[in-house]
DNA sequence: TCAACACATGAATAATCGTTCAACTGTTGT
DNA sequence: ACAACAGTTGAACGATTATTCATGTGTTGA
């Protein structure tokens, strides 16, 4: 339940709202948790990985590349399909995934690039 | 457990075991899931937003204006805290959030804008 | 000193998510 | 037709995660 505006401060109302207005809509938001959420899996990020450096590869080859089992991989390229992250080529028993062109290719490399490792210290907790 | 490559297929442990030398490390694969992870929530979106927009905000205000009650917001804060994507300064009994200088910045924003919303279709499933 | 306030937090519950197992589809080769 | 294979899938289980509730801390003003 969303709680009211702090009582006695001055910095409230007219504030909130102006800047309620300028949010993303629901929808927009939601859009972005769950693309976000597909990338907040390190099983999905190294298969997202691998495809990135091979272009295209079998389920098999990406679950022994990505350290998972066949089922985990493809449970998650199920789930990366779905959301048109990679795209199949199915041909005789094999399929062939590769990355549809997306922004999460985007998204990735941005994150990996800026994320050079500044690692070391927390804030607090 | 991961998969034997195919067994009947030539195309494998070679080309496997290239491509798994090119993945990142499992520690940045892990700091990438986590930050990731940290977007792949409405709530903690909306509180990036409005930060992006306000530049500062209490804690009431942010509740407010992000729609949740204070207590989500705060543990959701505490989350982001602790990621150092954003920062508090206290003032009284006010704490007042501002984003952290940070890659989440340049994340979210380059995710809202390709995110024109070309949507509308699915993949399949 | 007391009460109202802004915020934080721990514990519990509910919901979500990932992994595994077992079974199933469709394909290839004998 | 049969067996081995590549891949898919559903259901079950365990783990992580979010939300709520109740309480606790420190601050302000009467």
């Amino acid at each position: 339940m969303p709680a009211d505006s702090c009582a006695s401060t001055g910095i409230d109302a007219d504030r909130v709202a102006e800047i309620q207005r300028s949010l993303p809509s629901d929808e927009t938001v939601q859009d972005l948790a769950q693309v976000f959420g597909l990338l907040a899996d390190p099983g999905r990020l190294r298969l997202i990985a691998a495809l990135l450096e091979a272009g295209e590869m079998c389920v098999c080859d990406l679950a022994e590349t990505t350290g998972q089992s066949m089922s985990a991989a493809s449970h998650a390229l199920r789930l990366l399909r779905a959301n048109r992250v990679v795209r199949v080529r199915r041909a005789g028993r094999m399929a062939y995934y590769r990355l549809a062109d997306s922004h999460v290719r985007m998204l990735f490399d941005l994150a990996i690039t800026h994320i050079g490792h500044g690692e070391g210290d927390r804030g607090d907790d």
